[in-house]
DNA sequence: CTAATTATCCCCGAAAAAAGGGATATTTTC
DNA sequence: GAAAATATCCCTTTTTTCGGGGATAATTAG
């Protein structure tokens, strides 16, 4: 008997997950809570072989609660399930430590089939997120790729800061900020700031 | 018999609550589409009394499918069900002529107490959806409060134009765009555009 | 090592936005 | 009906952005 501790706070979500599993052929107990600090809380005392993660958690983001997980459990595996559809979350996600990543809008066998791969040691990447790894973007993911630089300021930008502030901040002349500013408008294909902060934000580039 | 049509893309939320009905109290027979398009075929040449209706759909926004359906169908009661927990959208979704509003992170027991409201004449909100809109706030809102004129001024903003197009665009002068962009400023507290446009994306008040 | 990319710096002129004033008509709300 | 909110229009000055150039170090990738 495995053990599965799934950290999701739509009941409805975590209802469904538990009674896929309880109704498959694996043979694995399922544990439910709906916080992050739960979800740490229960992990402190009781083993688990593998976690099913909301990305959405109300009091940590699940990128957060990956990375602790896994620099405290060697051993457990993590399977996200989300509906962000975003490169930027699957990256993070992947880099602290996830073992699989699918969409909330995969086929429900899919799960089962995650959970499987996973559990023997694999990762498990579905295909439509793997198409956005790949950069094929079967969605709407048309974001350029930027510099670090080029990120840096795109946020400041956001923030409202002027050239000349940003400027100041990074320690460059105001005319580099300009000329990033305009490689920014360029690469977004974007006639102004409004817009281009727009793009920026619904793509996911610029979170809070 | 009755009849429901359960609107939403994520497999895992619609066969949750197919398997919640069908196991439940409840008489209703279930259709489920994955899409606005998929949902508004079906209701041309199917009756149905309730819908259970994401907000976040792939072709379409919730709130418009449910002004077109309503339009259509008079007797059709819309319960709304999604994770977006953000006044606007419910303020919308209820002007689109909702008759309930329940979020997934409501308890199953919940939904079905909901679906038997509506169905009997009533209009269903969840407490959590009540909340939001008495101005409790118990999560992140602390977004101006808005006229219509400003909030169209905003999106065109947002989409890249500039006060002199804005204007040709809603029949004023651009003095008067200048105004509501004064305005807009002053009320999210924001020193430029940019910030502006960012703040209203992330608040919610532009979606795409 | 070479080529490409990235980051940096510079100039100019036109366009737009921001900050600072106003004012008046029309709705909506009380 | 009166008060408040909303939508409209107007002007000036300063700041900032945008479009159009250009150029040179420092990395990075092949």
């Amino acid at each position: 008997m495995q053990k599965a501790l799934i950290v999701e706070d739509h009941p409805i979500v975590s209802d469904s997950l538990i009674n896929l599993i309880s109704s498959s052929d694996l043979n694995i107990e399922c544990h439910h809570v709906a916080t992050a600090h739960d979800g740490l809380a229960w992990l402190n005392g009781n083993k688990s072989d593998v976690i099913l993660l909301d990305i959405n958690l109300p009091d940590m983001s699940g990128i957060e609660f990956c990375a602790i997980a896994k620099s405290r459990y060697a051993g457990l595996k993590i399977l996200c399930i989300t509906s962000i559809e975003q490169r930027h979350v699957v990256d993070q996600m992947l880099a602290a430590g996830a073992n699989g990543f699918i969409l909330k809008s995969s086929d429900t066998p899919e799960i089962l089939d995650a959970i499987k791969q996973i559990l023997s040691g694999n990762t498990y990447i579905s295909q439509s997120v793997a198409d956005l790894l790949k950069g094929k973007l079967t969605t709407n993911d048309n974001m350029p790729l930027l510099t670090r630089r080029e990120v840096e300021v795109l946020k400041l930008i956001a923030d409202g800061l002027t050239n000349q502030e940003i400027a100041e901040k990074l320690f460059i002349s105001s005319w580099t900020v300009d000329s990033h500013r305009k490689n920014l408008l360029l690469k977004f294909n974007a006639k102004n700031t409004a817009i281009l902060v727009k793009t920026a934000v619904t793509g996911g580039i610029i979170s809070f």
